[in-house]
DNA sequence: TGTCAATTGTCAGAGGCTGTCATTAGCCTC
DNA sequence: GAGGCTAATGACAGCCTCTGACAATTGACA
């Protein structure tokens, strides 16, 4: 944070987002107009729009940057744990360190509700499943480079972060409609799901 | 289709739709505007928006087809059959008897463009994803009811389903961004992958 | 044929987003 | 510390998606 201008710009960008949250997690997103935002920091709604391309982009920017934080966390597992359990330690030292990333910008509080908000609105929850996509590739990537295979001739990378991937969106759609909207229940239900694929997958249910 | 009042709302909602995937088709999504399409037709732009809730609407018409054909697929498996080989078979069924549903409205070949359109046009693949989610969610419960078990009490339906959601998603966007675009080659590309789901869980890769 | 209801067009306007251009304000050098 | 340079902002104007309201049209039906 060198000169006085990358300061007052720093400053503008962290008001938006401030405020941006703030409404969006008091009077919903939808509801919550781009002027509203530019006016409650008093700046124009070009500004705000030079710091972030869209409405989506503020919306998501704290789940964004625990996104960097967890493909970290991926490629510092040690090198003899499975892909499977190497990705769900991996997810759990996520959430056990949520503080360290979002703390500067924003409480806990408001990541947790931001992320009720994505859920419950369609067209933030579209934007997070893409994303999540985009994710899980680079995730495949480094799946594949830390057991040493080829990516694209080897399928196993892809289809084993796919399969986390499915279990984790339930995971994260079970927590946020739930009762309990705690990161230790976050955690714990995480735990079990992974538990349970095994035995979602086998041949019969019945014979339980 | 009784009335002459029908026919032509029929007729309108037919051609609005042909016009859409003609223009989304050609010219991209994107750069296709609503009122392109209602000019097109020869209709205001407030008709268009009476016959679709939106651009995407219209889009992903051709997809929504599919969709109730799926899950009917699903509900008519043998009940002997492990979930998630009902699954894997309803899915190739619905691919083999593709025409039966789709020829109606438009070739194929239009079909199969749309999915690249769709894959290659963020907004749309948002859409997409997020209306995946809500088949997983029906599936689910399509499943639940088949194997006897309670839904809300045991995770297993929605996990099954979570994980086999995650490689059909892989699935299509590696066969939307290959070149063999073909349904024989969605049909292999399928296979192959729920093949190697097992081997991509197993404990390590480099013992193989 | 005349009444009723459904369909459509027109208009106005909100909201997201972008390009353009003038203005402001920090920065840097002489 | 005065002046030139550049980055940041504001102010418009405009496009596009989508919605509400009202009037005009057109099919349905007695």
């Amino acid at each position: 944070m060198e000169t006085l201008r990358e300061r007052k710009k720093q400053r503008t960008r962290e008001a938006l987002l401030r405020t941006a949250l703030e409404l969006f997690t008091t009077q919903g997103y939808d509801d919550t107009t781009v002027d509203d935002i530019a006016d409650a920091v008093d700046v124009s709604q070009r500004t705000f729009f030079r710091y972030f391309a869209g409405k989506e982009e503020a919306a998501l920017a704290l789940q964004e940057m625990t996104v960097a934080h967890f493909l970290e966390a991926v490629r510092a597992r040690p090198p003899h744990e499975a892909p499977m359990e190497a990705l769900r330690q991996a997810v759990l030292e996520g959430w056990d360190t949520l503080h360290d990333v979002i703390d500067a910008v924003a409480p806990v509080e408001v990541f947790l509700r931001m992320y009720q908000v994505v859920e419950s609105t369609p067209v933030l929850l579209a934007a997070h499943l893409r994303r999540s996509m985009e994710i899980e590739e680079a995730i495949a990537r480094i799946l594949a480079e830390r057991e040493g295979v080829d990516i694209d001739a080897d399928p196993r990378p892809r289809l084993a972060v796919a399969v986390f991937g499915g279990v984790m969106r339930l995971t994260e759609r079970q927590w946020s409609t739930g009762e309990d909207f705690s990161l230790d229940a976050m955690r714990a239900l995480t735990v079990s799901h992974l538990e349970q694929v095994g035995p979602a997958l086998s041949e019969s249910w019945r014979t339980r």
